[in-house]
DNA sequence: AATGAATGAGCCTTCATTCAT
DNA sequence: GATGAATGAAGGCTCATTCAT
């Protein structure tokens, strides 16, 4: 009886349905993938009527659509300068950078359900992916190549620029892609804020290293 | 009806029912995934009757595991040296390790399911992956590190090792993990063996770069 | 089309989809046995959609729990005393025992599904035994024991009693376990509510003589 | 590798491939009844192929019939006259009788397959039944009633005489058809020779008490 | 004479969706 | 605006049976 009662008043104190809706189903399917994530399973944890998702959102498609939108925001209204001040230098730039990336898709050292999601969405894109892109990804990945740009120096192609982006890129998605594996190669507990923050300080280190010695490879590989 | 003559053509001339079935497992599980496979599909493609996975291998999740154990054996087959010499300098053999390690999980330039199954299995771990782990990927692990810490020098901690294998594996998975992502942020042609090689450039000239310079780094940064 | 009409008229004026599936299961469920019994076909005949079952009782095993509650519930329901007065002797007592244990399995002369069912859980016992031997079984031994430890009277031993009182049972259930066999043995016409009357005779004037003149055995045999 | 030799040895020395599927479906079909007994199981408890069963027998239905023509010439072949000599009253052989009876569907004290796989043939009869009961059961039947009638004496009506009869037999296949209510209500050790003896013993006498004080039944009920 | 592979029908169950209120 | 009941299309699996050797 009890339960029922906590149920109600969590009913009624709790965001609106959409939006516990939205909440429970970003975790679901973050977590399950599109389509192992069951619409029972959305509706129980969001202490809604089975019938709650076809009712306001339509249809598992559209819910899906409209949870990629709603991480989109909460990605946005989360996202900061890290406290750097205007003139800071393209390197303390690049480091803010990776610590904000990975502080993004990590939540208390584990994966929140908006990384998670998102690297779903890399490996098993669906139609939401385009918008998901151009919104969310793209940006970024402007940002990042502007400030691999100013480190490497002007002479540096479009090219090599992307190249050197995408393997920054690589190192940080690394560790959220292939956690699994890295937990049984190297065994050890769990993933806390304190790592992460190492994790930033060892990729940025690589990162900057090669890509300000850039013309000490070139001499030799082209 | 071009179809069914194919089929025909398999049944007769093609391997026998197991390893049609998997081989048209390893396909659709690294398509789909494990759940959302379907029995029916992979028994129509392998061009067998419904009942056969039941027969031959108990049920889906038994196929699976024999997919897994089947890609292994099969990438181990095709692994060679890449014709390194046995005094190759450590630089030139992680170059080949790189090469090979994209080598192995492309195909034409797309992700052969081999690859790709596996990372599903990263993804999304299933009961096969310990042996997975333990069987494929830690051997390359271990070669991987040995190689890295004959560039850096004796004085690097296995840690710093272990870092920098991720750093180098984190840049080469990248690649198959966000394709679609990369397709559309930098529109291109279908990856060709071509591209390989020069992403192989790339990677490894970013890498080695980081790595040699190390101190520097570490000057900077610690 | 008679089949059609009943089936409307059943959905719209009879019992809600439970209940028509516990009578529908009852049905199936003592005729065909647990496993041989489908639930298309109970879903067919309680009018009722293939996921009916899934929906409203989880799965078929319980489905068949909740029938043989069902069962008990009903057959609670019909006890009657059978107009027995309350200073009526052991003798009488005793015959309306075994005229109501014979009425209740038996509907029109052939054992009701309630009475099958129950057979069925005799000859091949399902997890529901336990619940239905404490609910349903063990009252009515105990108040059958009362009955002929007073008819014996009081230096009768447990065993005595319990002996004699499965000798009385056993008569009872013979008729429905070996009906077809009986049936061949004497063919004759249906069984009726008059030849049940004839039989409550027959196996009550048997037991009482028997166990009145106990002493006599005793004399003999032992 | 034992377990084939010893298995390869167990076909060469054992019976012939349709005798060893008798004797498996026998106990098979006695435990799961028809429909849940699988071609497999048996099979696999014969040492034989799975196709044996349809080779040998055509399929599952005649093996079956042959199964219930087996276990008849089996119990024809062990029934013996219990020692009793010519001139044994009807007394002594009625109880011989139900000894007998109760020994051929007990076998170390657990219902043997023959008695299993009869009692299944009284509850759902199979098409079967109709030959079982004319060669095996009306054989025994006529041989109690002319005991019984012998005991009652001659002015017994047939009416009165076979449904003592089913009285008999009905306290005898009691202790089959309800062993696992019985070992509910009367927790007890495993059923022993020395059980089936007792349970004999008190059979007759409560059988020949009823049988022959009929006279005073019938004052008192008629 | 006998076998292992292969078949297709049918079963239980799950799921997203729709209906009636 | 919101709900619980009901739906029907698959999906995994099992089984008796047949096929090819």
């Amino acid at each position: 009886m009890d339960v029922l009662k906590s149920e109600i008043i969590n009913k009624s104190l709790s965001p609106e349905t959409p939006e516990r809706l939205l909440e429970a189903a970003g975790e679901v399917f973050a977590e399950k993938g599109f389509r192992n994530a069951t619409i029972r399973d959305i509706c129980k944890r969001a202490g809604a009527n089975i019938a709650a998702v076809n009712y306001h959102f339509g249809d598992k498609e559209h819910l899906y659509i409209e949870v990629i939108k709603y991480a989109h925001r909460t990605l946005v209204k989360y996202q900061t300068d890290l406290g750097l001040d205007d003139n800071a230098s393209a390197e303390e730039r690049l480091k803010a950078f990776i610590m904000s990336f990975l502080l993004r898709i990590h939540e208390d050292g584990s994966p929140a359900w908006h990384g998670k999601l998102m690297l779903r969405e890399l490996t098993e894109p669906t139609r939401a992916l385009d918008t998901f892109v151009e919104d969310t990804i793209r940006p970024q990945f402007n940002l990042l190549n502007s400030i691999v740009k100013e480190v490497i120096g002007n002479e540096a192609t479009i090219q090599e620029v992307r190249a050197s982006s995408f393997s920054i890129i690589g190192q940080c998605l690394f560790y959220f892609h292939a956690m699994p594996v890295i937990n049984r190669l190297v065994p050890q507990q769990k993933f806390k804020v304190k790592d992460i923050e190492r994790l930033a300080e060892h990729i940025s280190r690589f990162s900057l290293t090669a890509l300000r010695n850039r013309d000490e490879g070139e001499e030799k590989y082209r």
